[in-house]
RNA sequence: GGGCAUGUGGCGCAACUUGGACAGCGCGCUCGGCUUCGGACCGAGUGGUUGCGGGUUCAAAUCCCGCCAUGCCCGCCA
């Protein structure tokens, strides 16, 4: 169903060597063969080191054997011929043959090229970036809800139904803060309202030192999670609005979301009772009548342990999931929400349209009190992107999913662990509000005007224009694509230390440069005359340079983003982009493609595979190619 | 005290999960390239005891053990 050019040309190998060595007298499996490929940076197409393998079991030099491989192997469709060099085989491709099925590969299903069977139907639910309704997102929530975005797209790409959910808590302190704030606090709204909201917030925090301030928001708090009173009612408003404003700052920077799951109607659908029923049933909870906990009910932490590793040595003895004054704990409630994901829990969920259509097309659905059914959750998987700080609590969270469920707890709950994002001079911490102000400002918002600018500039001193009307919308892909790119391109578990510097690189091994190898391929194909497609002989024009280069490189698309899919690591996906966008430069600097004679069908064959799998490459990242930037 | 993550040229990163052929890329620095498809470009050069010490292996940045440094976490908070 999905191309994938590279797994014919593998399965070939892997059966002439099989083959080979089946002359030297070994008989060896597909997956024994096929570990031992690879596709070599450079100088041949395909590798294996089969014969160190084969070396073990009968006693043998692995230059001797490779040598008898290599020579003995035969012509097959794709694979040409084999050398050996010391103790590895390489293998080249048949050229024509091997060129057309990736040109065709491409051709056949433009959209989805790079698209892969991986997932084949299971859904999964993506839980990001689930920032507080209280405040501006800052370049940390970023960096969660762009690794959320990306890692949603890898897996609509490798054949998953995903879902897009973001966690809003609006039972928590910080939302009873801010009202708190809008009572007490002279100011009223007149900015973009997450942002007032966060100065207000920074504000409020300082009066905290007042115990009377204090006991008062306390007490609000409690008001709020029990649902009842006016001020209830206006915390969720206020939340609502946040939220809102939230969302124009992921939509500046092309991050959707099909659902918003609020706290306050986890409680108020009483999935949390239903969760400890179960929980009782299946005897993983335990409610002492003396010690410490008496009065609490707790999950045994030896019974954790016994399922989930790298707890350590843990000083309490029990997780607390309800309190001895009847309230529910944090992770209770994450426990009860985890039963609804994966299908326990009948969901009680209401939904309305928190928003009628995103820019994206899709509408936005939120819990709500009142409102339609819809089929949302009861997945097979669920990824929950958050920091790396809170891996203690989510290896709880999953070791009493793992008690309630082997399979489900252990495969399927992945806390897709981030590296936080730091400062120069400091930690980006919401509570002190150091992030946010007059003087420093790290917000999403922020980041992303600045990007914008430095765009424009770039374009100014070029000399070039954008196209007319269109400046706006160009500069900030071109800012979204720098942006994203940088925050991508390091490992997940990483920490950043932010820098303007390197945020705004749009040189090299950057967002912008890929963008532009692809606009580029855009102008040669607008230029060309005529496109058609290329026949076999059209192959004999390929060189030993950067046009087969380009050719090897299409072809592993598929593979790139299934592993990046099953690896949770976006940087897979910014590595090869940059990989095909750097080749594609130096094809372009270094060999003609219009007029370039009876070369042309093929090299304008090659410059539209290139677009379409940078394209489709930039998408997964979520950047809308354009033609011309 | 314990757990987890990180440590790779001046700087930012990749390769580690699944051990393999001279450790890749960018920035910086030095030098060079626009009368042909878009200079947000390309080429050449500079720069590395992969934190340290042991071990396993034909082969270690990669696996194992110990140590050092940095960060985070270990609540009847959310």
């Amino acid at each position: 169903m999905y191309a994938d050019p590279l797994e014919q040309a593998t399965k070939e190998f892997a059966e002439l060597l099989s083959a080979g060595a089946q002359k030297l007298g070994i008989t060896l499996g597909q997956d024994e063969i096929e570990k031992s490929i690879s596709i070599p940076k450079e100088n041949y197409d395909i590798s294996s080191t089969l014969p160190f393998y084969i070396a073990g079991k009968i006693r043998k030099d692995p230059a001797e054997i490779a040598k008898e491989l290599a020579e003995g192997m035969t012509k097959g469709k794709y694979i040409d011929h084999a050398v050996a060099v010391g103790p590895y085989i390489n293998a080249f491709f048949d050229r024509r043959e091997f060129g057309m099925l990736v040109i065709r590969s491409v051709a056949t299903d433009p959209e989805g090229y790079g698209n892969n069977a991986l997932g084949s139907g299971r859904k999964v639910i993506v839980e990001s970036p689930s920032v507080n309704p209280s405040k501006p997102w800052h370049i940390g929530h970023l960096r969660n809800a762009i690794l959320g975005d990306v890692i949603s797209n890898l897996l609509e790409r490798s054949s998953y139904t995903v879902e897009r959910e973001d966690y809003i808590d609006d039972l928590g302190l910080q939302v009873a803060e801010s009202l708190w704030g809008y009572i007490h606090l002279p100011g009223k709204p007149d900015k973009k309202f997450d942002q007032w909201l966060g100065e207000q917030y920074v504000e409020v925090n300082r009066m905290l030192s007042n115990p009377e301030i204090k006991k008062e928001i306390d007490d609000l708090q409690k008001e709020i999670e029990e649902g009842t009173t006016e001020n209830a009612r206006k915390a969720r408003e206020f939340a609502e609005k946040c939220v809102e404003a939230q969302y124009q700052t992921a939509f500046s920077y092309n991050i959707y979301h099909d659902v918003l799951i609020w706290e306050s109607d986890i409680v108020r659908a009483r999935i949390f009772e239903e969760a400890m029923g179960i929980a009782w049933e299946k005897s993983i909870l335990e409610k002492p009548e003396t010690g410490t906990y008496a009065g609490c009910t707790v999950v045994n932490i030896k019974d954790i342990k016994q399922v989930v590793s790298g707890l350590g040595d843990v000083e309490s003895e029990a997780k607390v999931l309800i309190k001895s004054n009847g309230t529910s704990t944090y992770l209770a409630k994450d426990f009860a929400f985890h039963m609804w994901k994966f299908g326990y829990i009948p969901s009680r969920f209401k939904y309305v349209k928190f928003m009628e259509k995103q820019p994206n097309g899709k509408p936005l659905y939120s819990t709500a009190a009142e409102g339609e059914q819809k089929e949302f959750g009861n997945v097979d998987m669920a990824i929950n992107v958050i920091g790396s700080a809170q891996r203690y609590p989510q290896l709880i969270l999953k070791g009493i999913f793992t008690l309630l469920d082997k399979k489900k707890g252990v495969d399927s709950l992945v806390h897709l662990s981030y590296g936080e994002v730091g400062l120069k001079e400091g930690t980006l911490s919401g509570r002190k509000g150091g992030w946010i102000g007059k003087e420093r400002n790290y917000t999403a918002d922020d980041l992303l005007q600045e990007a914008i600018k430095k765009t424009k500039e770039i374009v100014e001193r070029s000399g070039r224009a954008f196209a007319e009307g269109k400046a706006d919308e160009i500069a900030r892909s071109v800012a979204v694509a720098a942006i994203r790119f940088e925050f991508l391109r390091v490992a997940p578990e990483k920490r950043i230390t932010f820098s303007w510097e390197q945020a705004l690189n749009f040189e090299a091994n950057s967002g912008p440069y890929c963008m532009y190898a692809y606009a580029r391929a855009a102008s040669i194909l607008e230029k060309a005359k005529e496109l058609k497609a290329p026949a076999q002989e059209d192959f004999d024009f390929l060189t030993d340079g950067y046009d087969y280069a380009l050719v090897k490189l299409i072809a592993q698309a598929p593979r790139i983003i299934a592993k990046a899919a099953r690896e949770y690591r976006p940087n897979v996906l910014t590595d090869y982009l940059l990989d095909i966008s750097s080749t594609f430069s130096k094809f372009y600097e270094t060999m003609h493609v219009i007029n370039s004679g009876e070369a042309e069908t093929l090299r304008l064959a090659i410059v539209g595979a290139a677009k379409t799998t940078l394209g489709n490459m930039l998408k997964a990242l979520g950047v809308e190619p354009l033609e011309h930037i």
